[in-house]
DNA sequence: TAAAAATACTCCATAGGTATTTTAT
DNA sequence: ATAAAATACCTATGGAGTATTTTTA
């Protein structure tokens, strides 16, 4: 059976008359006669009565009409989702980003954005740590990650950067320091810094003890946070100082104090890491989506320094 | 698009191989490419990723997958649901009895048997008169009918006599005939008959008159019935007497005596109207079967006299 | 470089066309 | 008697086969 021997038998059904049937199809009536036949042979039953004007539908050819009419619609809505699919107007992305990403207002924006351009396709989200999201895209559990440094270099991912936020001195409310407009930082010399687990973010951290060698000190940890989120509330509660991205800064805004740096200023870069070689259009779409989407105000557009021009942004 | 391409397709998309989804398929690789090829440019999209070691599905393509194994299977289902309805173990049959012909467990015992040999065949009941039963089968609004005479002498209706059951004679437990174990028809000469109006039911009504008139008289109608299943209900309310099929004996027994008749028997037949030209195998293995059905004790299986043979069962 | 898919071509099975016969009312 | 489907026969599109080249990792 081909598909062809169900568009004939509908022709036939609907015009109830093979001769019809055949203009409508654009061919000969034998042809259509034969077509049936071997049709009716093979489903093993009249589908057809020949009367003396036309034809009318056996009680089989009726129950087959309905199922004739749904397979080829399924076969239409099988190649419309194909071609949504191959669009990328229709699939699924599954997005991680990392805890100090989610801050940022820009990374909302920009999956709201992407939504309303491609209403059929579904995001689902993860929040891990940069290190387990390039791991993860990598290995094809995720699809794309917003990250923060460092970022992969390796064969099979690719990054975009986004743009780079400053970084603030975080200090409670009631620490003597607070008072100031600016801080350098070497003003915290003496302070207990709140800082997670260097695996955790190993770019931003690394950034933080890189800025207080240069202001000649070696930071001195007070209290590990389980993670970067979490150091605000430590800081919060006074328990020490801490360096984070000025995205927080809506965060117990009552009771911290976040203050620019003074001099050299400390950097935290975003960026989208996904598959080098990823096929999928509505994925591609969305990496696409997001390196056009608006920048937050107070961000610096494009890596200026240290970026790695190599392996980034290939795909 | 051919069903072929979707075979195809998910052969390759089970073997995630072009060549040994070839062996399977039975073709060679260059065709079946070929295919592949018309069915990706017709759907619009790339359904394979061609790697150096095989192939595997693209997001399209695993959409498509689903699809076209929905529509395989969608076409198995309908070439066996034809197969059924042609063998007549699925459809629809809409049977009609006159309401005389339920009180006899001929009919729902028939009934029950077909069920239990066709559980798949759907059995739709109406209850009318036997003259619009007749009406609605040639017409096509029902498919067969249990009625009582006269049986339709027409060119697309066909009669199976089933059998024929004695007629008694009902009389209010009080009436002072109800003491005698038979009764002559002509003992109810000076009685007040119950009885439907003819056109409900010309057969059982006309045998009645006859035998009344056989035995010298003819009867004075008391009360009219709306049909014959409420004249009962009148004999037990004291209205008047009547002769009724043997099968309603069980109706008001507590209160309405029924008598055999002495002498010539008055007989009420039953037959299964159907079209002549049917040709619903679901139908035809109705008739068959409540033909074959057997027959309650006390009745008569053939017809002996009166039945026109020409036109009866020639289907 | 090796495995596998894509081309290039040839062939033939069969869908479709033309002419005619058979069927059903 | 007539409309319409079936049959007979012919044509040609395109599915499938064989040989070879190109592609991909």
């Amino acid at each position: 059976m081909e598909l062809r021997h169900l568009r004939y038998f509908i022709a036939v059904a609907e015009e109830r008359h093979f001769t019809r049937a055949a203009e409508r199809l654009g061919i000969g009536q034998p042809p259509l006669s034969l077509q049936i036949q071997q049709l009716e042979h093979e489903v093993g039953g009249a589908l057809f009565h020949r009367l003396s004007r036309g034809v009318e539908l056996t009680e089989a050819g009726a129950a087959f009409y309905e199922e004739a009419r749904a397979i080829l619609e399924a076969t239409a809505r099988a190649k419309a989702r194909v071609e949504r699919v191959t669009r990328g107007d229709q699939g699924q992305i599954r997005v991680g980003f990392t805890g100090s990403a989610s801050f940022n207002m820009f990374v909302p924006f920009s999956l709201r954005r992407f939504k309303e351009h491609y209403p059929a396709v579904n995001l689902s989200l993860e929040e891990s740590t940069t290190p387990r999201l390039n791991e993860s895209i990598s290995q094809g559990r995720l699809d794309v990650g917003f990250v923060r440094p460092p970022f992969p270099d390796s064969d099979v991912l690719a990054v975009a950067p986004l743009f780079e936020e400053e970084m603030l001195i975080a200090l409670p409310m009631a620490h003597p320091l607070a008072g100031n407009d600016v801080l350098t930082v070497a003003a915290l010399a003496a302070e207990n810094f709140i800082l997670y687990p260097r695996p955790v973010g190993p770019g931003l951290h690394d950034r933080i003890i890189t800025a207080c060698q240069r202001a000649g000190f070696s930071p001195r940890i007070g209290q590990e946070a389980p993670q970067l989120s979490s150091t605000v509330n430590l800081v919060a509660a006074g328990l020490g100082i801490s360096i984070v991205p000025a995205s927080m800064n809506h965060v117990h805004a009552d009771s911290v104090r976040y203050l620019p740096i003074a001099g050299e200023p400390v950097r935290a870069p975003l960026g989208l890491v996904y598959r080098k070689n990823e096929r999928s259009a509505a994925i591609r779409n969305f990496v696409a989506a997001v390196r056009r989407a608006p920048r937050p105000d107070g961000t610096v557009p494009v890596p200026p320094a240290p970026a790695v021009a190599s392996a980034v942004d290939r795909a």
